[in-house]
Formats: structure tokens, sequence, C-alpha cells
DNA sequence: GGCAACTAGGCGAACGTTCGCTTAACCCTC
DNA sequence: GAGGGTTAAGCGAACGTTCGCCTAGTTGCC
């Protein structure tokens, strides 16, 4: 059974008083600098491990002017798609050592509001942005674009802040694509929330696809998902009632997809003989739904990794201009689509 | 555009000289503390709140000797049921007041190489752990218990630490109960990484609810499905393969159910008519599968919750008593088992 | 009108670091 | 043997807070 409190822990000074020298001393040999005896270099080193010295980084950071930490706000860990992007960004930063600070914030709520002022208190060296609230925070924009180095996975307003993300448009673009060129004509398409910009550059990419193959657009023919399953079901439902015709839907995320595919099943319709469906993201379910979902591989590991990597460099070199990474993505072929 | 470096943090220094007090004096206006006049106490917050104060909280920790900051070790933040925990627990931190630092371990990483150094130099108050991993790492476990109060979501070796998690065992016996309720006999299970003890607990579960029925165990009816979705899949080819007179399958989790589900349905057999299928963990996307996967619904959102409420207590509290939470679990019906 | 009690605010120290400057001792060199 | 250069180590200050103690000035009371 353990008794009392944990350990008090070992300061700098306690290795010095212990080591007979003084702790500007212990601090010279413990980060290499300055020139010291390799006695008492050996000295110094052997009573640090033997106390268990940790150096303490909030103190080294009240006098560096930097904490080497991170913040990252995002809207909802428990979404698929942004944890990938967290893993990529966490492991950058870990490989550069830096800590982050996550705070996520309900959906409803602004960054602005305990968020960003928390992470400010904590002076992280910089933000990592993955929620979309911040699309319309004019409130937190402004105060980002002042105060501390951000990267955002959506677009700030204002515009002053650096951006990283796949290319939505291209997404919409190869899915549409590729039912097209399957043989289909009548291709709907389910959308996320509308006011998300995402949606709007996928549905763009949509629209490009099928202007290039001399289809008309119908509005008709897109339904909002809302990005959840239940609500794409239901879209399905109302929309090869209202379109029996339709041959193939697109769906702008994985999710959704599923939900489609659930959807036609209750239908009684087949798919992809009777309906084809692409999704986009390539979750790893992806290939196990029934059938196997042709989709639209994001980059969401890589584009974390990416955003941290940015977001590091504009801290190191202290650079503010804005810049936009935009990473590839491409299409995966499975049954869905009658694809592979 | 902006020019030049983000704008210097104002301390409580200068909005003492633009007030004309010491420093000391606006650091207690501030805080609330002591007694200050209503004039100049009206005058430094007008100051601070022009300039723009915020409190650094780097500083202030190392004078109170606590960061407010909590420390969470987690594998893999992809992981769906992980990260639905982390949502609950970096809730509830949030609502105490209470920065998370995340860091991740690699698979094969042990957690005291690089994450726990690096939440001790960080001084966190306290360290939530969400690694398997640690369930064989005894360094790790042994700086755990001397050094910082924690709470685990796998056993910890020794047993010095909390622990938070639900009921394994039921997990099994109610899914295996339900199987053998609605008429099955040769029940198959597809089982996690055989070394976890989650696997051990919710095997156990599966072999009490046959004893109880006076059904025989059959160690070929279990199979390793890794926790992955295409090893379960693999897994019950092989199982149907080797026993075609099963007729109900228990995977270990749901991620495994869609591997069995997408497995049985490429065998031509239909589920739950063929034969059914119960999962675990309730994953939001249980409801879509198809069909509609029976599960039990493990509570990862209140565990985590509940971990970081108890790591909370005890950081407040100072004790050190080792606690064992557990949470409890419920079955839900749904079509896979032929149950709503 | 003298003394206690209170109020408003100041001051010094501490938390654990890093950094630049100074000092003491030693070794060369002319 | 005096001067200069090098090396090893110490010292003071700073980072931005909080806290306890001290001191003037005001008020209240008998």
């Amino acid at each position: 059974m353990r008794l009392g409190r944990p350990t008090k822990h070992v300061s700098v000074k306690d290795v010095a008083a212990r080591s007979g020298v003084s702790f500007q001393t212990t601090s010279k040999v413990l980060n290499g600098k300055g020139s010291v005896s390799a006695a008492t270099r050996a000295r110094i080193l052997r009573v640090a491990s033997d106390l268990g010295y940790v150096p303490n980084l909030q103190a080294r950071s009240l006098v560096m002017q930097s904490t080497h930490a991170v913040g990252l706000i995002a809207s909802d860990f428990s979404d698929h798609n942004l944890s990938r992007f967290i893993v990529g960004a966490e492991r950058e930063a870990r490989r550069q050592g830096y800590a982050v600070i996550i705070t996520s914030i309900e959906p409803e709520g602004s960054s602005g509001e305990y968020a960003l002022p928390a992470l400010m208190e904590r002076r992280v060296d910089g933000i990592l942005l993955a929620a979309p609230q911040i699309e319309e925070d004019r409130a937190a924009a402004r105060v980002l674009e002042r105060t501390v180095p951000a990267v955002s996975l959506y677009r700030v307003p204002g515009g002053g802040v650096s951006t990283a993300g796949s290319d939505h448009e291209l997404t919409g673009l190869l899915a549409t694509r590729h039912l097209i060129s399957r043989g289909h004509r009548v291709i709907a398409t389910i959308t996320g929330s509308r006011k998300r910009r995402v949606t709007q550059s996928r549905l763009r990419g949509y629209r490009r696809a099928l202007e290039e193959a001399g289809l008309p657009f119908d509005a008709e023919l897109a339904e909002d998902g809302q990005w959840e399953i239940g609500a794409a079901q239901a879209a399905t439902v109302r929309l090869i009632e209202r379109r029996p015709e339709i041959t193939a839907i697109f769906a702008q995320n994985d999710y959704m997809a599923i939900g489609v595919l659930s959807a036609l099943h209750s239908l009684g319709k087949r798919v992809p003989d009777d309906c084809a469906v692409v999704g986009c993201d390539d979750i790893d379910m992806a290939p196990y739904t029934v059938p196997p979902l042709t989709t639209i591989h994001v980059p969401f590991f890589e584009t974390g990794a990416e955003a941290m990597r940015l977001l590091l460099t504009m801290i190191a070199s202290g650079s503010v201009e804005p810049q936009a990474l935009l990473l590839p993505v491409h299409l995966i072929a499975r049954a869905s689509s009658g694809g592979a």
C-alpha cells in the first residue's frame, strides 16, 4: 500500500547541492553548454540520474519564452476522419518534440469562448484548428491573426490564417467522373451540411463532372445528408421515391454512403446492379461494407502530419505569411460501383 | 497582410505600470484576493482588459506547484471506441478547468520510453492511461506508482494504479445468453488479441453463459480476430468451413462483427436466418450495418468521463488508494440476431 | 486625545530555469 | 617573471506569477 503523497520533484538545485557545485553549473552540464571539466560533469550527471532528476519544462519555457507546446482545437474527436488527422498531427509534433494540448468545442460552441483563451493562457507556441465552426467565427479569427501562428483545416474568415486540406473539388470530380465512365446518366448526390465549404467544393466537383459529360445538373438530385448516417439513409429513400430512374449515388462521405447502402438494401435495390454507390474519405471500414465501397481516398493522416509540419515551420521561422496546403486525392474502385 | 511577429504578451507588470500600482496589487485584483479599494480595482481591471492581459499559467503553476493539466497516453486515437473515451475524458477535464496533453504511443512502443518522461517534464498533475501496452510494462508501472496520480483503462502490473472500465465479463455473458435464448446451440466466438485482459474477460463471460445453459465449451469454436475487420473476416471463413453447423457468432467487438457480416455475405449465408451475429461496443454504425447489428452497449464516453472524474478527485484530495471503477453494460437487440 | 483596529497597498521572496558576465586559477610565451 | 590567453566555475538577473508580512493612513472608541 502506498502512503502519503507522491515524491517531491527534484530540482537542479538539489542536484547541485549534492554534487557540490552551483546550480548554474549543473544547468550547464545538463544542457551541454559552457565548459565544465570532465570530472564534475560526470559527477553531476551521476547525481542527477541517482536522484531521478526530471527537468521542469514550465520553468524553462518561462525564461525561453516558448513552451514547445501546440494547441489543437477540434470539434469532435470521435469523428473518425478527424481522429486520423489528429493522429498524424500528434505524431509529427512528437517527432519534433512538441506537446499537444487538446480542447474540443461543442457543436454549437464558438472557439473564442473557451478553447482559444485557455490555450493562450497556457502560452502555446501555435494552434491547429480542426473545428468547422471557425468558418463563421469572426471574433476568433481576429484573435488568431494577431496573436499566435495557426493552421486550420477550414478556411478562417479574413483569410489571414494558413490552411491545410485535401482537394475537395477534385474529390467530387473524380467520384462523379467514375460513375459517368461506368455508364451512369442519372446520378444523385448526398451532401454534407450545406453551409460548409467542403460541401460546396465537392458539389462543385460533381457539377463540373456532369458538365464535362454534357449532362444537366438537376437540383432535385442533390439531397442534404448532414454528414450523418441516419439523415443520409432518409435522404436516399426520399431520392429514390422521387426519382426511381436514379442509377447511381455519390455520397459526400463514407458514413453517409453506409446510410445509402442500408437504405438501398431496405428498398430492395441491389448494389451495384440497380444502383451504384460511391463515397468519400476511404474510412477503414470501406472495404468491408456490403458490398465493399468504392470511394475517394482522402489522406487525413497525411493532412494532419503536413498541417503540423507547416505549423511548426511557421513557429520556427517566425514567418506569418498565410499558406494554403492542398493534398491530392485518388479513387479506389470497389464493388459498390461495379468497380474492382 | 500581416507583418512582423505576433504581439508580445502583456504581463501583470505591464498592467501595473499603466495603472500606477505595484504588480503585486494588480495580481491581487486579478485574483480577487486581498483588499483593494473599489476605485483602483476598477482602474486595474480596465487597464487589464484594454491591454488584453492574459495570465500566464506557466508562471502561475511554477509557484502554485500544480499545472492544472493532465496527461493522456493513448495507443491509437483513431480507434473509434478510444476516441469516445477521450471525448468523455476531455470534456470532464475541461469542465473542471484542466488541460489535457495527449501523447500517443506506437503499437509496439512502451509508454515509459517517451510518453511518460515527456509528461513528467511538463509536470502534469495526473495521468490517464488508455494504452493496452501498459499491461505488460513493468517499468512504466513502477514510475507511475511513485510519482503521479494515475487512472488506467487497463490493469497496470502491480495493481497500484486505479482502473476504470466496463464489466467485460458481463459483456460476454449477456451476448452469449442472448444467443442461447434465441435457441442457438452452436455458438462460435471471435476474440480480440489473446494476451489482452479484455479478451479473457469477455471469453470468460461467453464460457459462463454456455455453462449456465449446460452447453459444452469447444475451443474449436473460438477464433482469434485480433480486433481487426480483416482478421475477423478470415476467421469467420475458417470457422464456417471447419464447422458448418454453426448458427451464431459472437464477435468481441463491432468492428470484427462487421468483418463477420461481410464474410457471411460472401459465403452466401443469410443473417440472421442462417447465422446470427452479435457484436460488442455499440459503435454508432451498428444500427446501419446490413443487417443492423445486435450488440452490447459499452459506455465509452461515460467511462472516459468517470475515469477523468476519478483522476481529478484523486488529485484534489491527494488520495492514493487505488480504486477500480466498473461501469455497467447492456444488450441492444437488432436484426442481426433476429432481435428487434 | 490617545490607542487599538482596520484598510489599502507595497515589498521581498520564492517557484525552477537559462543566460551573460565576472572571477580565480592555471598555462604559455617573450 | 610579468603579461595575456584559456579554462572552470560562480554569481546576478530575468522570466511572470503568488504569498505572507510589513507599513502608512484612516477610522472608531472610551
